[in-house]
DNA sequence: CTGATTCCATACGCTACCGTATGGATCATG
DNA sequence: CATGATCCATACGGTAGCGTATGGAATCAG
């Protein structure tokens, strides 16, 4: 599965940094450390990257490429309307371990870092402005014409986030989520 | 405002471990740097804690005791129904910083923690579980007679959390929020 | 094959934090 | 005020991670 190379790259070090990101928080992003589960050394760290800021930075790109474009691209195939909310809720409620490559368990990690690191605050905002425009699109096109619905939007989103930190029955919650959209949906705006 | 003592308390030292939390996150959790903040050093910490475990421990108490009731303690004054929840909707959207003491910067930072720490998780959990309870006894009293509000209480929760992690507008949260309940209470279980 | 380039391990000094030990300051009490 | 208990600062040795410098291995170009 991984690759056997000897020699790292750049994003080598990315995706291990984001491994430790999902294992131990911030607080695991140390360059010797995650330099032992590569089984390398700093030596080569400061070959690929000028310092950790610079190692995160790339990380941060790496994820705001990533982080909006996982999501959808599951969904663009299906047709609009409903299939694509109910797809969007099982993605959302599934437990999804495996830190970058399809999921992320490093975003919690990295929303609270975001409390206390103002560019990486910038990041999330704009991924999560991201989804919810995103998901805004989908619930019009089940919601009755011309309907604002971006407080919807907005809405869901922040339920998706929150079962996601509760961790829960991933079944119950599709499910309730998906009664949630179309109760919003329908509701009549204002 | 704060105790003008020289001698330093254990609550002392878990306050400003909550302090530290919330500014920076549990890396931020340190023995030595804490003491900085409170114009100490680490003799007085070792007094009044075995080892950082022992401290954190002592916060976790605290935190347990306070996080539940200091939610409910606003609304049980107000009656039965609709007010509850409404109240509840503005205290939860309105932005309450100022870790312990009326609201709790450090939360997030828990929740995170929570994720590598069994014993924070389980606290966490159990804080969850409450509050979802007390939820659903409010959703139980505008629901139909008899009608199962649990999925709904969690699922509110849910979008309580989601909010907090968003940081956005309080009102508008607050309006849509309130429109999630109405729609979720009266949809009808299953 | 040979030289140049790319990539990395090792070694070193430096800082931050941990945990303990010890003596001194502060407070209560008779 | 004296004395025992409470609370805390300082000093010390130990570990983990940072950042740099330097030489050597792997790889590629010719």
């Amino acid at each position: 599965m991984g690759k056997v190379t000897q020699r790292l790259t750049r994003e080598d070090w990315i995706l291990a940094g984001f491994r430790a990101l999902a294992a131990g928080g911030v607080g695991a992003l140390r360059v010797e450390t995650v330099a032992r589960d590569l089984a390398a050394t700093k030596g080569s760290f400061y070959w690929h990257f000028a310092d950790p800021a610079d190692w995160r930075k790339a990380m941060l790109d790496y994820w705001e490429d990533a982080a909006f474009r996982q999501i959808i691209a599951g969904l663009e195939p299906l047709p609009r309307g409903l299939a694509r909310l109910q797809a969007l809720a099982k993605i959302a409620t599934t437990k999804n371990h495996d830190p970058m490559h399809g999921g992320s368990g490093a975003e919690p990690a990295l929303r609270e870092w975001a409390r206390f690191a103002p560019d990486v605050a910038l990041v999330v905002r704009r991924v999560d402005a991201g989804r919810i425009a995103y998901l805004d699109d989908c619930l019009r096109d089940v919601a009755p014409k011309n309907q604002d619905t971006s407080l919807e939007a907005r809405m869901v989103y922040a339920a998706l986030l929150g079962l996601q930190t509760l961790q829960g029955n991933a079944a119950d919650d599709a499910r309730t989520l998906a009664r949630l959209i179309a109760a919003l949906a329908s509701a009549g705006g204002k």
